[in-house]
DNA sequence: GTCTATATTACGATAGAC
DNA sequence: GTCTATCGTAATATAGAC
């Protein structure tokens, strides 16, 4: 991987917002300049003004991208019908898929602190996301599905800590062949999902 | 909480590196200025140079400091001796409480991206640390008490992705009253661990 | 849509007095 | 150990030509 992307002739909002995205995920937000975001697309600085009013422009467009997607999921029916603990795991698995579909802009979602604006508004969502799941948790052990003694606020927290922590480490595979120990999209997702509800003690033992 | 913590006649590096770690993990190590350090230290900017040589220094400090925490838990005897699944359920629970116990110190150490040298370091020897647990999963699988279809390198990925991510929410109590939902230091890792090993699910469901 | 050139501010760091 | 004052650099952003 180049840490600068090749020349192009043109650039969108969009094409901009990508090139952008990466090099926040690598120098982070603060240590990133817009010099930097210049070279890595190809363009000069003040050609980027003509595209973003600015770096934190950027910023928001990113996390909001991030940020519909996951929200996305809990309005989709499987996640609003049914059992609760079926409703959640539904949930659990299509936010592994939505992060690891979106994985520089939700990677970049979670690493925003609350120094502007725009990342403050990030937080709040983020926690109404966060405070939804937990509910979801609280009626699946209310059902009986999940162990009587899980604090649902704490549990919830514990497990969307698990899902976040994927963009720590997958990266999606090129060519066929990548660098995630053999596990694709689907088996990061089964794994996670099996921990979460069995754990990882042999039964036989 | 105050950004500003009250003024003092005098620091040491010491005094100084805990008010810079605090204001690095609100406002990011590179959001923070020489500036917003010294108003933080009730200081000036050009008396925290008669301290350390820079920012970078006291990231460089922060970070180590942390590093030795975490790996001082290898090195403890209950990490080294006996079933690799009981030594693996140690150094969660000990890992667990090394982080709460130095949480500002191991925050920093978790947001860095490797922007500098200290930083590479740093994420070196959190590979390292990495690396050494993935061959504790890979003992206690070989040895029957986790589950034989279990990815070691992935599932300890997933493990300590999530103890990592205590410090997203994790708090410590103040004055007998947190905001952990009634979980304490304790309580929080009890959790974890019941979590990695049993999951979620309600055996008599 | 991109460029060169520049205004303006903020930053990290140093000099030297007390 | 801290201060005031300042240096040199790098940052965001704008103006105006092509």
């Amino acid at each position: 991987m180049s840490a600068q992307s090749a020349r192009r002739d043109s650039h969108t909002v969009q094409s901009l917002l990508a090139v952008a995205v990466g090099v926040f995920n690598v120098r982070g937000y603060d240590g990133t300049s817009m010099e930097d975001l210049a070279k890595a697309a190809g363009i000069t600085k003040s050609s980027i003004y003509h595209h973003v009013a600015g770096k934190e422009e950027l910023l928001r467009l990113a996390v909001t991208r991030a940020l519909d997607g996951l929200f996305a999921v809990l309005d989709e029916p499987p996640a609003r019908e049914g059992a609760a603990a079926a409703r959640l795991e539904y949930v659990i698995r299509r936010t592994c898929a939505e992060l690891i579909e979106n994985l520089p802009y939700v990677t970049l979602l979670l690493r925003v602190r609350g120094n502007t604006a725009a990342e403050r508004e990030a937080l709040e969502r983020r926690r109404d996301f966060d405070h939804r799941v937990a509910e979801l948790m609280a009626e699946a052990i209310a059902e009986g599905d999940l162990r009587a003694d899980l604090d649902p606020r704490l549990t919830s927290r514990l497990v969307f800590g698990l899902v976040n922590s994927l963009t720590e480490w997958y990266r999606p595979q090129e060519h066929g062949v990548g660098g995630n120990g053999g596990a694709d999209h689907s088996a990061v997702a089964d794994a996670l999902v099996a921990l979460v509800f069995d754990g990882v003690r042999n039964p036989a033992a």
